[in-house]
DNA sequence: TGCGTGACCACGG
DNA sequence: CCCGTGGCCACGC
């Protein structure tokens, strides 16, 4: 496996997450065999926002909630996605986080 | 080249 | 649940 292609990776998961479900960073971490560089996946969806192909409004916090919420064109954009998507939000937060969360490791299989 | 920072997470108290 | 600590890795200065 290329080192270089992490990103490519981040961005390829992120791209399979299906419509109305979301996942977490350290999920999709996990699942590239880097649990512990859940952090580096945030910073590849840094670079996803301006990637129309990656639904990086998918991905949030391991609770939840809408961390990267800050980093869209606007505060409200990803939260208006979501909703859009079908995916309640409630303070920032998605609700029935655990029914909606879709993990790569179960779904795409290990 | 080295250090600080960050869309995180796990662990212990 | 909150708080502090450590670890991970890429990036900017």
């Amino acid at each position: 496996m290329d080192k270089d292609s992490f990103f490519q990776d981040v961005y390829e998961v992120a791209r399979l997450i299906p419509r109305g479900r979301v996942t977490s960073y350290g999920a999709i971490a996990k699942y590239l065999g880097v649990a512990r560089s859940a952090r580096v996946v945030g910073w590849a969806m840094n670079g996803a926002v301006t990637n129309q192909e990656v639904p990086a409004h998918r991905v949030v916090n391991r609770v939840g909630l809408l961390t990267g919420k800050n980093h869209f064109a606007t505060p409200t954009l990803m939260q208006e996605l979501l909703e859009a998507e079908g995916v309640e939000i409630r303070a920032d937060q998605v609700v029935n986080f655990d029914k909606h969360f879709w993990d790569p490791i179960v779904e795409l299989g290990l």
